[in-house]
RNA sequence: GGGCGCUUAGCUCAGUUGGGAGAGCAUCGCCCUUACAAGGCGAGGGUCGCAGGUUCGAGCCCUGCAGCGCCCA
């Protein structure tokens, strides 16, 4: 089957990927071998693909599509989350546009609308995915919402609210005042913000409970919480205020007037704003804590805020349903009215903001469940959290028995254990799964699978009302049992069995804690084993120069777009379009018109997934430049014009089925030895998650020992009619070339799984390799047999040779059209003289194809050597005979200028030579080596003197 | 404040137990040589952030400093 003449990716994918899919080759197939797997971390069911998850996807298939080639029993088991509140705002955001919220419907009819958004839109993900290429077993694919997952959410709620490890309590958590609901830590981004500080005086209560004309300065950035103030903090060794302590201040504004008291602690920093904190416990984490730290002080707690951010009961009435941000106005300016406001400075700080809605979060203190994760041991005497969940979860790690890579961010890991706080996992929303917790009417808390079991489990009479919990979990609660609940846990399946604990984990190390280390506590828990056996964290992906991609900085690039390719109006419309801040368009599209006056090109999957691998380094940040995804489109398009070249020159010819029947020149014996080397590379750089050295050396081994050499090689084999035994010769340079191929092909297929299959196809038939797909063929193993030292030492010397001739050429500028005389001699005598050949004959003939030569001259060192350019490749002296056409003066400074380079390499070691603390106490072989680098250029410096008298003499 | 990381060619990055500085892209010159102009051949380009130290020898190990970045508080 012959290859069309264009590389055309479009075509090719859209062949494979249907044909692999279809057949089922994606599902785990080798029950009896050893099992292998990996958990998609699962993307949001509302997302589209980006570049972070092609980045992430296209590295786990390289590695499931490296095991499965091994005969591991290979599962990559796909789906997605249902993503609560990201997916809640989608739907009613939807619904927005027609006008209604999801109030409107109620609680059960926009759950049924969210279920058909989710049919209608929710596999695009999916389906991006297939378009990488990503060979996930799709038969199997689940999503967080299913019946059985969900089951086992209900399972694990149970479990740990039955062991004393999921409680209810009131705290301090993100509220995010749009949504109106707790939101992760993770939903939270601090960006630093312009703002205002204010400096307020609160006057001291005097003796005779009056206000003093005095009083103590604080800064604050949100004075509208003044209202609530509770206590005023200083740092306990601060001097400027060790006589305060323990006195009264008055807090302006408040109605009645309220005093509070002046307490120490070493929170404060002193040197902050005025050194004096003021500490509002119910809306500030960190005066939450002072708060707690001070229990005996009965410092007020009071809230002053509604669910969505006015002013409550708590505030005078001028104030109360204000929104939070009127009121920081009007308080401003009664406190300067009131001659209380000492002055405003600006203020650089970071402002947590929810990471969906935008809206500037609050501190709230709510009612909400939570996982204990903190006590050693519970009131009724039960061992807490702490030591059930959190202990043994570091302790997988800290044995060794889960693996980071690289292993340094296991210091993460511990650092945020060490420090971890109860879990918060209830979240007011709708969407997502609803808490297992039932209330009767005197508030008794039960907790089971349903309403059903509870009753039973309670023995609660039927006549007993129940009313479910209104909240859901925190998404990620459900995404903690991912590596087992989509596994069938807690069934004890079969595929349980088999999978857990999966091989390892992939993913992005921002998302070490809410992830990984929950994934981690809850199958420690769960399963008394830890989920995976390694880590693998991978940078993220962010711009060319670094920055983040994001939609409002315009510079969001399309894993898709790169595929297919995209025109510039589409990608401006892209780009431009859904922005929050409307007037970043205009500086977008100018800059998207800057940086792809002609669009994006397509490049076809297997190029952009090269790319990935190729960045794929151990560094945190993966600056994609779109620059090499070009370069390694064209070495798609080199590895296909190859591919053409070896079916040209085997497909229908004599390749030579017996090993009998064919003669392997030096070209083969050093490709294959070239190969084995290679081959040996890719594995080890693929068990150390070195995706970059994978990448690198296969594109160094295609294109430039392949490429480059060995086709041109073979190139001189098929051409030349007069060497003995030439047919053999062509059998055997056609079976090598066929056979390297069709290994460097399965050697790059977890990379680029469509070029390989598609080539692959054309190619096995020509080897001895029988199969439908190379997806299930053996990947290279090294086999150091193969290895051929002579070969690869004179291969060596021919290409330095051939290297030193065409450097001579193109610096006197002599056409590539041109053949040249050429005349070769060994540096020394003893090498001319000795019985052995200066050079074989094969390689006499490499050097005259590669170099475009006449047939190499021969000539003993002692000899006199015709007049020419001359230079010195590896062993050998080389003589370009240029007669009337040598530029003597441009030779001259190039002969000066190489002389000037080997003399300060010369002077650096003779000087090491003659350091007697090198030579006594560097490994001799170091010495030997020196030594041997030193004759060598002595007399490489020998020859370039003789040739510079004789130009000189000219 | 605590922790982690980065600084190597114009750009983006490799550099594997310390032993003559590399790749891709970009630049310059020559070439449409029947696999490939999405190509071939050749060339130029770096005091490896700075300062010390260890060592016969440091891009690599140690200390300090500077700049940048991330996470936690």
């Amino acid at each position: 089957m012959p290859l069309d003449k264009n590389y055309d990716p479009h075509r090719i994918e859209a062949r494979w990927y249907p044909f692999w899919e279809s057949r089922g080759y994606f599902a785990p197939s080798k029950p009896d071998a050893k099992p292998y797997c990996i958990m998609i971390p699962p993307p949001n069911v509302t997302g589209s693909l980006h570049m972070g998850h092609a980045f992430q996807d296209l590295i786990i298939d390289a590695l499931i599509r490296y095991h499965r080639m091994q005969g591991a029993h290979t599962l990559w088991q796909p789906g997605t989350d249902h993503a609560g509140i990201a997916t809640q705002m989608v739907v009613e955001r939807s619904m927005n546009a027609a006008g209604k919220t999801r109030h409107d419907y109620g609680r059960e009819k926009f759950i049924d609308k969210v279920w058909q958004w989710k049919a209608k839109f929710g596999g695009a993900i999916s389906q991006q995915l297939r378009r990488m290429g990503a060979s996930a077993d799709w038969e199997n694919e689940r999503f967080t919402m299913d019946e059985q997952l969900s089951a086992a959410v209900n399972q694990l709620f149970e479990q740990l609210y039955d062991e004393g490890l999921i409680y209810r309590g009131k705290r301090l958590v993100n509220w995010d005042p749009v949504l109106l609901t707790a939101v992760s830590d993770l939903e939270v981004v601090n960006e630093e913000e312009t703002g205002a500080m204010y400096y307020v005086s609160y006057p001291f209560v005097d003796d005779d409970g009056g206000a003093a004309q005095s009083g103590i300065t604080i800064g604050t950035t949100r004075p509208e919480t003044i209202l609530v103030d509770g206590a005023i903090a200083v740092h306990p060794d601060d001097p400027r205020f060790q006589s305060l302590i323990g006195k009264r201040v008055w807090v302006p504004m408040t109605e009645p007037p309220r005093a509070i008291e002046i307490i120490a602690d070493s929170y404060v920093q002193p040197e902050f704003g005025s050194g004096c904190v003021k500490i509002t416990a119910a809306h500030d984490f960190n005066d939450y804590a002072v708060y707690l730290r001070h229990r005996d002080k009965n410092i007020p707690l009071l809230v002053l805020l509604t669910p969505d951010a006015k002013m409550n009961d708590n505030a005078p009435k001028k104030y109360r349903g204000l929104d939070r941000y009127v009121a920081r106005r009007q308080i401003v300016e009664d406190l300067r009215a009131q001659k209380l406001l000492v002055k405003e400075t600006t203020h650089q700080y970071k402002l947590p903001r929810g990471d969906r809605s935008g809206a500037v979060l609050e501190p709230m203190l709510t009612d909400q469940w939570y996982v204990d994760l903190t006590r050693e041991t519970l009131a009724d005497g039960r061992r807490g959290g702490k030591s059930k969940i959190t202990e043994p979860a570091i302790e997988a790690v800290k044995s060794g028995r889960v693996q980071f890579v690289p292993e340094n961010w296991s210091k993460t890991y511990y650092q945020w254990l060490d420090n971890i706080e109860d879990w918060c996992i209830s979240r007011q929303i709708w969407w997502g799964h609803r808490i297992p917790a039932w209330y009767d009417d005197a508030g008794n808390i039960y907790v089971g699978k349903h309403e059903q079991a509870v009753r039973a489990k309670y023995s609660l009479s039927p006549s007993c009302k129940l009313r479910q919990d209104e909240d859901v979990l925190d998404t990620w609660f459900s995404s903690a049992l991912w590596p087992f609940s989509t596994l069938g846990w807690p069934q004890k399946t079969e595929r349980l069995k088999t999978f857990y604990p999966n091989s390892v984990l992939v993913t992005g190390f921002d998302i070490i804690f809410f992830w990984v280390a929950r994934m981690i506590m809850m199958g420690v828990h769960c399963l008394e084993e830890a989920p995976f056996r390694q880590v693998y964290l991978h940078g993220l992906v962010r711009d060319a120069h670094g920055n983040k991609m994001s939609k409002s900085k315009g510079n969001v690039l399309d894993p898709i777009d790169l595929v297919d390719g995209i025109d510039l109006e589409s990608l401006v419309k892209k780009r431009t379009s859904g922005l929050l801040r409307a007037q970043d368009a205009a500086s977008i599209e100018a800059q998207t018109r800057k940086d792809f006056p002609a669009g994006i090109a397509s490049f076809g999957a297997d190029a952009l997934r090269f790319t990935f691998a190729a960045l794929a380094s151990t560094g945190r940040d993966i600056n994609f430049d779109l620059a090499r995804t070009e370069g390694y489109r064209n070495f798609c398009n080199k590895i296909w014009n190859a591919a053409r070249f070896v079916l040209l020159n085997s497909e229908g010819k004599d390749c030579g089925k017996h090993a009998s029947e064919r003669q392997l020149s030096l070209a083969d014996r050093w490709i294959e030895t070239t190969l084995q080397r290679s081959i040996h590379a890719v594995n080890d750089a693929m068990q150390k998650y070195r995706f970059d050295l994978v990448a690198k050396e296969i594109h160094e081994f295609i294109w430039k020992h392949y490429c480059d050499w060995y086709v041109e090689l073979c190139k001189a084999t098929f051409n030349d009619s007069t060497s003995a035994g030439g047919a053999a010769q062509r059998r055997g340079a056609r079976h090598t070339l066929v056979a390297v191929m069709e290994t460097m092909l399965r050697l790059a297929h977890p990379i680029m799984p469509f070029i390989t299959e598609e080539i692959w196809q054309a190619v096995a038939p020509l080897t001895d390799k029988r199969g439908a797909t190379i997806m299930t063929q053996a990947y290279p193993q090294s086999a150091p047999e193969k290895i051929n030292r002579a070969a690869e030492t004179e291969m060596q010397r021919v290409m330095d040779i051939v290297l030193a001739i065409r450097s001579l050429r193109g610096e006197n500028h002599i056409s590539p059209a041109t053949r040249v005389p050429i005349f070769i001699a060994a540096l020394t005598d003893r090498q001319a003289a000795s019985a052995e050949q200066p050079l074989s004959e094969a390689a006499r003939r490499y050097i005259a194809a590669l170099a475009k030569t006449e047939p190499v001259q021969l000539v003993a060192a002692h000899q006199t050597k015709p007049q020419g350019a001359m230079a010195v490749g590896g062993d050998a002296q080389i003589i370009l005979p240029l007669e009337n056409l040598l530029d003597i003066e441009s030779e001259i400074k190039r002969a000066n200028k190489e002389m000037k380079a080997l003399q300060n390499r010369i002077a650096i070691i003779a000087e090491k030579l003659t350091n007697r603390n090198f030579v006594e106490k560097a490994p001799s072989a170091v010495v030997k080596k020196e030594q041997a680098k030193l004759s060598k250029m002595q007399l490489k410096q020998e020859k370039i003197k003789q040739q510079l008298k004789r130009l000189e003499s000219n």
